[in-house]
DNA sequence: CAAATTAAATAGTGATCGCTATAATAAGGC
DNA sequence: GCCTTATTATAGCGATCACTATTTAATTTG
């Protein structure tokens, strides 16, 4: 769709997504720290200028690479949590479908977010602000999903969704840091079977999770 | 005790167990990678050859760093594991004493080890293998207290105590990961709580993490 | 064609990285 | 006091850090 409308000017040799792409893969797999800007233009094809006119700064390019990433991660996520499935299948799919994205063949191990920029240099405190408060926004939408449960008579109203969020969250991070330590996607999906367990009122039959 | 037996030579001017203790508190707060050797120096007082003389290198340095804490907090939390309390009242203890180390007053948040070179330049794949494997040990340490508890009957024999110990070991990790964003004792406290309602077979009674 | 426009490539900047060769210093042994 | 020993301080190594001033190249416009 739309013409490429040839503008004037000398063309750019670097598509700005894939330049995007592969910086959110060298930032998922390194760390913020352990990527350098001669590792993002190594990777990309281009000399440095071409990075700082594309995407202005490092910082920069990697808030606009995390963006990227979840963008393609969070419509299919959304949509599991706001579909009409019962809030305890549609938590399993959810968490099922982070341990799948942990452990992606030919993908760096792990989750971009859950376990980024925890430990930091105090230079780059604005990015490790960044990366929690994204954490704490899916913590978010959770508690928002298990609120709604609260009024659909899904859950006691006395629960405290708040923790119960935050429980879950424990988990996502727990998957990615063992995911980084090369953990499969069955052994993630165990935990997640377990965790299920700790849902209020309920003890679920464990799914056992055989198939990828 | 031991008469300090002066030695010839010039003094030292730096005592090791003061160093180590210095070089893992900004270990833990900043990481591997995010920690200078410039900065290792400053902050003990030393001039750059002082620290290789006495420590090797950065990387030794940060190996020592991780034994020394490791080693102060280990003969607490083992004597809780193989006391001879209830399997169950021994993990909760063993969890709020991890929750109370991510959330000490002026020290650093979270855990040395938990959350520590998950994502890493390639060049420091050494230091992520060694604390991946403190992470391995620590979760083998519960699922061998857990091996003990089928021994006992506290736990069914058909309990997969290798999947129960690596759940545990993630909420410990995303607990570590929260405490770096912020999160209060308490609010560690309650994940905790809600974690061991997923225990096999059992729901306890939660008690509310109201005191330090 | 030439002019205008846009982005690329070259070749660096000063700062910091982990680390070290060398020399100065502070102690005990004699 | 002087020699030996052990540890310190000075100064700086080559490499890499994030980033940029300047020049060159590739396109559309007229």
């Amino acid at each position: 769709m739309g013409e490429p409308i040839r503008k004037r000017g000398r063309p750019r040799v670097l598509d700005r997504d894939i330049g995007l792409d592969i910086a959110a893969r060298l930032f998922w797999e390194r760390g913020y720290e352990g990527t350098s800007t001669a590792d993002l233009t190594r990777a990309m094809g281009i000399n440095p200028p071409t990075l700082y006119s594309t995407f202005g700064s490092k910082e920069e390019l990697y808030r606009q690479a995390l963006e990227f990433s979840i963008a393609r991660e969070n419509s299919r996520r959304s949509e599991i949590l706001q579909s009409d499935l019962a809030i305890l299948d549609a938590l399993r799919l959810f968490l099922y479908d982070i341990a799948d994205g942990d452990t992606q063949p030919d993908k760096p191990r792990g989750c971009m977010v859950s376990t980024a920029v925890l430990q930091h240099a105090e230079e780059n405190a604005a990015v490790a602000r960044m990366t929690a408060a994204l954490r704490e926004a899916s913590m978010q939408t959770l508690k928002t999903r298990f609120d709604r449960a609260v009024e659909l008579g899904e859950l006691p109203v006395e629960t405290d969704t708040d923790t119960l969020a935050r429980f879950y969250g424990a988990i996502i991070q727990g998957m990615s840091a063992q995911a980084c330590d090369g953990a499969c996607n069955v052994r993630l999906k165990r935990l997640v079977d377990i965790a299920l367990t700790a849902w209020p009122g309920g003890r679920p039959t464990p799914t056992t999770a055989s198939v990828e």
